[in-house]
DNA sequence: TTTAATATATGATTATTTCATATATGTCTA
DNA sequence: TAGACATATATGAAATAATCATATATTAAA
């Protein structure tokens, strides 16, 4: 998922280029989602979209999906779509509750690493410095 | 940098390991640390670890920075040490602070994803629910 | 009929992190 | 003085994660 900020890359492209995600982080997004109910991949990527405000990459999103089925946090069947070709549909297991759980937990470890750094950054910054 | 959620992986193991960390975040630590003085490597892992709280991968620190400096944000040139073996000394450059600015910005962005996931977090799970 | 939207998926590559290991210097202690 | 330990820098190899490109199928609309 694209999120946060802007460099120039280590290779020789002279492109900005995106970095500076957070880890994996698409997968609490995608269970957030199915804890409200069953969806799909093209549905949760419009989900993630519009709930997110950010980016996703289909195909990062589909075989996200199916490590997360392996992992056992959801399950998924195929099921008839009367307006367009058949969808996989998934569903949020227990396991995969108590992962969303955790990985609450553990974001706001990330949250608080984040605001530590912003408290230095300010500390260091905010008087009237050049720069 | 290690921060952020446990949980199983995708492979075999039946370890739990440590995954969710913000891509390259150890970058504009490291240049906020630089910004208030010179410093080498290994001085920048224990500032790292006091100032961030968490474990740094020192192979990593020494790779990032020579990247870092290959781009232009830092610059390095060996300093003699009279109580051990001479060091790498590392400065902030011109560019290495412009990054750092830009990096504080998208870390908001990134801050404020997290936080928005944390809203619909609560808003599915905090009433009374049976998780 | 061809374009677009919806829908799922994989191959190949690049990027990033981690784990293991190698090297060197200095201090302390048995 | 030999060995252990802390300091200090660095790279090889592997694992992990993300991106880019592409293939396929279905349906609606132009």
């Amino acid at each position: 998922m694209i999120i946060s900020y802007m460099s120039i890359t280590y290779n020789d492209s002279l492109q900005p280029k995106v970095f500076g995600t957070v880890q994996r982080f698409i997968e609490p997004c995608i269970l957030l989602l199915l804890s409200r109910g069953t969806s799909h991949g093209y549905g949760l990527l419009e989900d993630l979209e519009k709930h997110c405000g950010e980016k996703v990459d289909i195909g990062n999103l589909y075989r996200t999906l199916r490590k997360m089925e392996t992992n056992g946090w959801v399950k998924s069947e195929w099921g008839v779509n009367k307006t367009g070709r058949d969808r996989r549909v998934y569903t949020i297991t227990k396991s995969g509750l108590a992962f969303l759980e955790r990985a609450a937990v553990s974001l706001t470890q990330t949250d608080s690493l984040i605001h530590r750094f912003f408290e230095g950054y300010k500390k260091t910054f905010q008087k009237g410095t050049s720069l």
